[in-house]
DNA sequence: GTCTATAATTTGATAGAC
DNA sequence: GTCTATCAAATTATAGAC
């Protein structure tokens, strides 16, 4: 047990890793405690109940997953820059944290208030305006082909989220252990960016 | 109620309810006996436990989600086609389904183990490397792009079911309700095939 | 701050009348 | 087959000693 880690600070990451494994209904604040290497009475002395911990870890996750695609589409990059950028920025992201995606989607589906609260005050939606914007800008200038602009953002977004969301199906349908899902996951850094952009570039004429 | 549907029957479609949308742990035996218009000692009556009652539902549930691939991947028809054909049966299943990936994503994750048994005899793997061998001769004739086969199978998935797994989430960032998120989901039915085999036209000698 | 002990509540499951 | 009443276990939360 790290000695120089704070309480609380051991305690925040015992809770982000029983809960984002879990769930918030299947997380036991023993897990908790004992993956903290604490008692349980503790967990409320330092955060009262187990809902008031949730939050904190929901939200923590909440932001590490739409940050990333508030500041690169909020910048003033070409699109297709842009959008390698931003599948290059997800699946590192998502490398490093598999099990965000499922985590969130299923809590937000338990309590969609949730993710509504989250967003006050986050000027996502501004944001996202922007990029649509730019994408209907290229498709006018006939620079990729026609495709409305929410349908792009998703169709980037579920080719990097989803391999992850889905990863023990997958390791179980392909029959693959960690290591070659991680290899499966270093290649199709490598190529998700042009199976887009081959999807969007304009007839010849 | 229902007075000319077995008891049985309203039990397994007031489960169906309440498992999917609450999960395995976050459902009580309470809401589906509520569901289903009936006593909680009737739930055990009819399936002794909790557990016995979400493995129907959860089998239920894998075998709609699966069996879809399966019985498509394996027939005769060109790939294009039966990309195309993958799409619009995945698109539809989905629509009348829309929670089922998001909860047997999050069942899975819960105990991969379920999926494993679930796959015992369910003749998937081998359908499945048919339909990559195919793909691997489309590559190999140059009619589409170089690909690996399993990066295009779950593009081709991560396309048609994110948008359903995240529908919460979509539905909140892009502000739609749900009759506008429906019109979302006929777009994407009629545009994905093209954007699909727009990724994978080869270059023009 | 941290622990032990325990209260208060929820919940899956059973017993037994009808 | 269906219900009421109840048990036993699990689980969140608190009281109080140190």
């Amino acid at each position: 047990m790290e000695k120089d880690i704070s309480t609380e600070q051991r305690i925040i990451d015992a809770a982000r890793k029983v809960f984002i494994q879990k769930g918030m209904s299947g997380a036991r604040m023993q897990d908790i405690a004992d993956e903290a290497g604490i008692n349980k009475a503790l967990l409320h002395y330092y955060f009262r109940s187990k809902d008031k911990l949730f939050q904190i870890i929901f939200r923590e996750a909440a932001e590490k997953l739409l940050v990333t695609v508030k500041d690169i589409t909020g910048n003033e990059t070409p699109l297709d820059e842009k959008i390698t950028a931003l599948c290059n920025r997800y699946m590192d992201v998502l490398s490093e944290n598999p099990y965000l995606p499922l985590f969130v989607l299923h809590e937000i589906h338990q309590d969609p208030g949730r993710i509504i609260n989250f967003f006050k005050g986050k000027n996502m939606v501004p944001q996202l305006q922007k990029f649509f914007l730019q994408i209907q800008d290229a498709v006018d200038n006939k620079q990729i082909k026609p495709i409305s602009p929410p349908q792009l953002v998703i169709n980037i977004i579920s080719l990097c989220v989803f391999p992850f969301a889905a990863s023990p199906l997958m390791q179980t349908l392909f029959d693959l252990d960690t290591w070659q899902f991680n290899l499966f996951i270093e290649e199709r850094k490598k190529k998700l960016p042009e199976f887009i952009l081959a999807a969007l570039k304009p007839e010849k004429k």
